[in-house]
Formats: structure tokens, C-alpha cells, sequence
DNA sequence: TGTACATCAGTGAACGCGCGTTCACTGATGTAC
DNA sequence: TGTACATCAGTGAACGCGCGTTCACTGATGTAC
């Protein structure tokens, strides 16, 4: 009956928001099966029932924290239009920061968990980051007018993960010590310089490779 | 006596490099102290006299492979003399790409290993990777001829943490599929594109935080 | 050179812990008539 | 509405595995005389 597949949905959702709140509160690595079973009030076999795995849970968690991530971009960047493109990279990237910084141990999760090389990423975990390039895609479009798409798409990568990594050396104290205050100044710098680049550069065409 | 020091250290050595080994062919994660007895011939105890723990080993192992990093950019950029610093920066990058490449599991286990947070980084094991920043440092000189040293320090670190971003997600796979052969063709391009904002913008200042 | 003794590298069984997943069973809930 | 039956969510003890670290003990090696 549907009484029921509701009720099994109803509780997946619940198993799955524990689970990011204790990501968010201790970290991946401190995600138990037990732990999840009582906060949801179930026997420890009944999660079982609801998911394959916790590599199931866990990929549900990062699918919420994408789907964060991505309501933040979109929000900080409403009414982009009286944006420069230059501003709109560095809005993108400072709110990114943010996001990490604020949802510390679930951005991290997201990087830190592997699942075993034999069996592939279930389906419905597929295309939850693709959606978030549209949102570097559409100021580069702006920068980069006689690039090629494929062009446009593979530095809006290359732009991610530059931003990305300039965050996570900020946040992750791992290189010496950086003043956690300057991340976002270097952000923008960064982003600016690139962008000044793109404008009096050779369009960022990707020559000489 | 003398001689027992120096086996000590020998077999610390053989421990070490073993370790490094097995990281290199497995990851991180399949280090184990059994194998690591096993490999050197001694019981499992027996480690124990030689380091304090796995923690140890992994940051010895760590230390490795931050020297042979820096050996690496050192060789790349021998007669540097005759690049431009532009020229001089992509050499850079790329030869990280190609030994993060080279050395996938090592180059990991760098950003994988986390200490519990109670205990400290032992100080040997501090300033490895400083060093590693006047790579960056140099050729930045010249491109930010006016900027603070603290600004140009700063800077070596963003730069380093954008390529090590890009590095990144191009060897993870993690981010949908990027063709890995472009990766020295974006690293190139945004090292490029940085270094034209360097000349033509303002130098790099970082105003406007 | 030889002997008694001290040190400490080396041994490996056992400790201690953690934890994901399974499985035989139960009982509540829905279905068929 | 009531009864017999089927299904399957739910149970939690047990399985199975992995593994870092300790510790009482041994024996080789060095020291003192």
C-alpha cells in the first residue's frame, strides 16, 4: 500500500538528516550506523530497510549539501545582472568560501569520502555537481565571448578548482598558517586578476598547450 | 653504544622507506603495521622501538615526498634564468601536475593524513613544506616588483593553493570527467591569465578586499 | 682474554576496541473473501 | 464487519573482520672489572 512506501520514505529522509547532522557536528568519520539507528528510533537492523548501505547515506548527505551549496550561489547572486562579470566571479567565490567555512565538516565530507573503486556512483547521485558550473559558466560566457564552448566549459573547471583549492588550503590549516580573515581577499584577487587577464589577455584562448 | 644507534636508524630507515612503498602502491589506507613488520623482517613489536606510532611513519613518509617535490620543481627549473617569469611559473605548475601524477598515492596520502587534533605535529615534521614556497616565490618578485613581502608571500600561497585546486580535481576524477591530458593546457592558461593581470592590472595590489 | 652483569632490541600472543552487515525471528499492517 | 492469511517493517544478537598497541618475556650485545 502507499501508507507504506510513504512511511519507508519518510523515514529514509529522517535516517538521512541525522546523518548530515552528525557529519556536521563530528565529521564523516564519526558516522555510525548505531548512532543513526537510535537518533531515528529504529533497531540497528532497520536501516537496512531503508537504504543499501551508508555509502548510500552518505551520498544522500552530499546531494543536500550540494543542493545548499547551490541555493547559496543562486541566492548570492540574484539580480547578477547589475553585476560586472569580474564582481559576479568574485561574489561566486567569496560565497563559496562562505559556504565552506560554515558547513565545515559536510564540504569536507563531500572531498573526503571515497567509495570502493569496484562499484560505480548510483545514478541518482550523478549530475548534482554538474549543475553548479552554470554558475561560473554564465559570467565567463561574458569574458570569454570568442572562446569555444568546450573551451568556456573546460576553464569554468579549471576556475572551480582554482577557487576550490585557494579555499581549502585557507580552511584546512594543513599549509602553515593562514590568516583564515585574507582567504576572501585573496579570492578576489585572485578571480580579479584572471579576469583582467581574460579582458586584455588573448581572450583566454587556449594555445600552446 | 654507537653501533646500536645506528641500526636503530637503519632500521627506522628500512621501516620508513617500506612504509612509503606500500602507500605508493596501495594508498594510504592499506598501510599496516603487520605488513610493515613483515616487509622488514622484524616482529610486529619490534616497530615500536623504532617509531612512536603509525602517525609517525605516515609524516616521515610525508616528509619524503615533500623532499622529492622539491627536488622535482628544483631540477624543472634548473637555468631558470632564461624564463620568463611567466615561463618560469608554468614549469611550475606543471611539474606538479606530473608528480602529483606520478606519485598519485603519495601526493594523497599528503592531504588524506589528519592527526588526531590533541596531538601536535612533532617539529621535525614542521616546515617541510615552507620550503617548497620559493619556487613560487622567485618568479613572483619579479611580477610584483612593488607589492609587500607580506602580499607576495600571500600570494605564493594562493597561487600554490589555485594550481594545487586544479591539480586536483583534474587526478581526482572526482568532478565529472576531465580529460587528463588538458590539465598542463589549463594549468598553463590560468597561470597565464594570472601573470597578464599582473603586468597589465594593478600589480597584484590587493585593495578592495 | 675471560666472566658476571646490565641493557634493551626483538618477540608474538593477547588486549581492546570499533563497527558494518546479516539473519532468523516477531508482530503489526494490509489484503482477500 | 469479521476472519484467515500474507507481507514485510522492525528487532537486536551475533557474525566477521580488521587492526593498532601493549607487555611479559628472551636472548643477543655491550660494559665493567
Amino acid at each position: 500500500m502507499n501508507r507504506v512506501r510513504e512511511r519507508r520514505e519518510e523515514q529514509r529522509d529522517k535516517l538521512v538528516r541525522a546523518a548530515e547532522a552528525a557529519i556536521a557536528r563530528q565529521g564523516l568519520s564519526s558516522l555510525k550506523a548505531r548512532d543513526l539507528a537510535r537518533e531515528i528510533g529504529v533497531a540497528l537492523g532497520a536501516i537496512y530497510n531503508l537504504v543499501a548501505d551508508l555509502d548510500e547515506v552518505i551520498l544522500r548527505v552530499g546531494g543536500l549539501t550540494l543542493d545548499r551549496l547551490d541555493l547559496a550561489l543562486s541566492a548570492a547572486t540574484e539580480g547578477a545582472s547589475a553585476l560586472s562579470p569580474e564582481q559576479h566571479l568574485v561574489v561566486i567565490a567569496t560565497t563559496y568560501r562562505r559556504f565552506a567555512a560554515e558547513n565545515l565538516h559536510l564540504w569536507r565530507a563531500l572531498f573526503e569520502h571515497r567509495l570502493p573503486e569496484d562499484k560505480p556512483l548510483p545514478e541518482w547521485a550523478v549530475g548534482n555537481q554538474t549543475r553548479l558550473f552554470r554558475h561560473i559558466h554564465a559570467p565567463l560566457s561574458v569574458l570569454m565571448p570568442e572562446a569555444k564552448e568546450v573551451d568556456r566549459t573546460a576553464f569554468s573547471l579549471t576556475l572551480f578548482g582554482a577557487v576550490h583549492g585557494v579555499v581549502a588550503f585557507g580552511l584546512e590549516g594543513r599549509v602553515v598558517g593562514v590568516p583564515a580573515d585574507d582567504i576572501d581577499g585573496e579570492l578576489s584577487r585572485l578571480v580579479r586578476l584572471v579576469c583582467v587577464g581574460l579582458r586584455r589577455g588573448r581572450s583566454g584562448m587556449n594555445d600552446q598547450p
